[in-house]
RNA sequence: GGGGCCGUCGUUCAGCCUGGUUUAGGACGCCAGAUUGUCAAUCUGGAGGUCGCGGGUUCAAAUCCCGUCGGCCCCGCCA
């Protein structure tokens, strides 16, 4: 069999006999002489039927087409004189075939095996094998490989244990939809696959592991997107006796090696830090792209002092107003504009005021008659003439989301991205809590897990959302990597927030005993954090799809094209499980 | 649950708005022949499509209407 790669053979083999095995690439036939790349995970080789060297193997080669599985061997050489391939890692060489056996025919491929050209994503995931062949997969499935390398070689240096934890687990409240898994055993029971280790992981601190990781896979059923999967899977890690300083170290290290050595990436030492508030006061978002400026302005003392009645009325409801600057933004027509107020609506604002700087001092909006230049300049410094400013007034939250969101959608229209820029960043005390309306009750935002600030912690009774957690979040480029937080390791601590999150005694007990219970048993400080994998490989390896970044992704209906997973199973299976099926039309 | 875009030879795209001039066209691939230095080889010739599916309007439907299936993107959802 094989003696070399396809993409290793250079002018050091000059000479030398070798036998390559792979697939068929492309035939270019000359008449006498006929061309053939080979192609293995390495790279190409093109190797040369001569019928002067071997008129059998020169025979053979008409028979060959692409995806045929060969073996060949003959003598590396030097190409004649100005033929060499620059392009081509082997370019320099070539093989003149000795023998060739075809190991294997080949249908021909419903498409080429090649980067070039897109093909219907539909088909990409039917044949996927096919589509794994292709040099942009290959490379994809192999930065995957690397960072995954990177991440165990690191934490195996830090004296983490890799430990497994179950696949077939208990359905926990809160969060996302299980998945499900009957047991044939305990009739009418369910195991669910797991949305994250996160209990196990906490327990393993409990059983004295001290630092454990796992590149876990975690089930979630909610409705797919460009970037999420039903299953994914996470680097996740949990460490006994540190405090968060001590994990956002450690992981910023972790994350500039594998930076660094799977994408030659340099990232800043240390990640700067953000307080949640700052991020959404000043981003519109828990997860800011720094990568452009563009911040949203505060205009309370402008808007108080205003004639504008929607400002004045919303300051007196509480809410708050806030602006972004548009540089240059005057040459933006009026029916653009309309149409980004249409978008602010279907944010959830009541609508969007705009004003053009037409020269000094000068508005053009309008609500312009309503509104002082010279104090509205001022509260905005950024602003100047060519300048668009674009007002959201509301609740703190809505105005937050309609012009964070704008923010990145106009940085996107308007090109402010610096696309090879890398802006890390850590977002910290988070909230702990939020009022869910519908719920008509607390839910963590993080999980309900989370420790809240030592100084923060008497407000858990008196003032419940104002309550900071040690949580923390790495974002990179406006996307969230990761996120952790230090957990409650104290049983009182833990039953007071189960409380407030309206879970009972009793449902605390039924869902979450166990963990409760290892509690009590000398439980140490710990904290932890899990990184999503898939989106970390789409990051480095510019996939614009999560779907790129894994070898057998589902689609949109969480179909599999290739094995037509999920499918119906028979009578018998169904009977042996207890399972009725009463399918709703 | 909701909104949007898309579906035409193996692949990819045009044609659709404004129904008939289309025997549905180009490129890539495929098949055959030619070809001794190509590497997205080239040249010549050829095969290949019930226009996703069903129904309707019409003298006439790839084209207009309704439904349906599938793919993608987004909102909700994703502690």
């Amino acid at each position: 069999m094989r003696t070399h790669r396809c993409g290793e053979l250079s002018r050091r083999h000059v000479g030398q006999t070798v036998t390559l095995n792979g697939w068929v690439q492309r035939r270019r036939d000359h008449g006498n002489v006929i061309f053939i790349d080979v192609r293995d995970r390495q790279g190409l080789t093109q190797i040369v039927f001569n019928p002067e060297i071997s008129p059998a193997a020169h025979q053979q080669a008409h028979v060959l087409r692409g995806e045929f599985v060969v073996a060949v061997t003959g003598t590396v050489a030097l190409r004649p004189e100005g033929s060499a391939n620059p392009n081509l890692a082997t370019g320099e060489i070539e093989v003149l075939v000795k023998t060739v056996e075809i190991l294997n025919d080949a249908r021909t491929p419903p498409f080429l095996i090649e980067d070039e050209g897109e093909v219907t994503e539909a088909l990409r995931l039917k044949y996927r094998y096919l589509d794994l062949r292709r040099p942009k997969m290959q490379r994809l499935l192999r930065l995957r490989h690397e960072v995954m390398q990177q991440a165990r070689s690191f934490l195996n240096g830090q004296d983490f244990l890799e430990v497994e934890t179950p696949m077939l687990t208990k359905s926990t409240p809160e969060g996302a939809r299980d998945y499900l898994v009957p047991s044939r055993v305990n009739p009418g029971c369910f195991y669910a696959l797991p949305q994250s280790p996160q209990l196990f992981k906490q327990i393993l601190m409990v059983s004295g592991i001290d630092r454990y990781y796992q590149i876990a896979r975690c089930f979630r059923d909610e409705d797919l997107r460009n970037d999420r999967q039903p299953e994914f899977t996470q680097i996740d890690l949990e460490l006994s006796f540190i405090d968060r300083e001590q994990v956002m170290v450690l992981m910023e290290q972790m994350i500039r090696l594998v930076f660094q050595t799977t994408a030659g990436v340099e990232l800043p030492a240390p990640f700067p830090r953000m307080a949640y508030a700052e991020a959404m006061g000043r981003y519109g978002s828990d997860k800011p792209d720094l990568r452009f400026g563009m911040p949203l302005h505060d205009l309370q003392d402008f808007a108080s002092k205003t004639e504008f009645k929607v400002f004045r009325e919303t300051l007196a409801k509480g809410g708050i107003v806030k602006a972004i600057v548009v540089k240059g933004g005057v040459e933006i027509s009026r029916s653009r504009i309309d149409a980004l107020g249409e978008t602010a609506k279907g944010f959830g604002a009541k609508g969007l005021a705009w004003v053009k700087i037409v020269g000094a001092g000068q508005l053009e909006s309008v609500i312009a008659k309503f509104l002082d230049a010279r104090s509205l300049l001022a509260a905005v410094p950024d602003a100047q003439t060519g300048d668009l400013l674009l007002f959201v007034a509301d609740k703190p939250k809505v105005v937050y989301d309609v012009l964070g969101r704008l923010r990145l959608l106009l940085a996107e229209e308007r090109n402010l991205i610096d696309q090879k820029a890398w802006r890390p960043l850590w977002v910290v005390d988070f909230p702990m809590l939020e009022y869910d309306e519908a719920l008509k009750r607390y839910v963590a935002i993080h999980h309900p897990f989370t420790a809240p600030l030592d100084e923060d912690l008497p407000l858990l009774e008196t003032d419940p959302l104002k309550v900071r957690a040690k949580a923390y979040d790495l974002v990179m480029n406006g996307s969230e990597l990761g996120g952790g937080s230090i957990r409650i390791h104290r049983r009182e601590v833990q039953s007071q927030v189960f409380d407030l999150l309206g879970i009972g005694k009793e449902e605390a007990a039924s869902k979450f005993g166990f963990l409760l219970e290892a509690l009590e048993y000398g439980a140490p400080p710990h904290g932890g954090i899990a990184f999503g994998l898939d989106r970390l490989i789409m990051l480095l390896g510019g996939a614009d799809s999560i779907r790129d970044v894994i070898a057998f992704p589902k689609t949109q209906r969480a179909q599999c094209p290739m094995t037509d997973a999920p499918s119906h199973v028979g009578p018998e299976q169904l009977k042996d499980l207890s399972i009725k099926l009463d399918l709703i039309e």
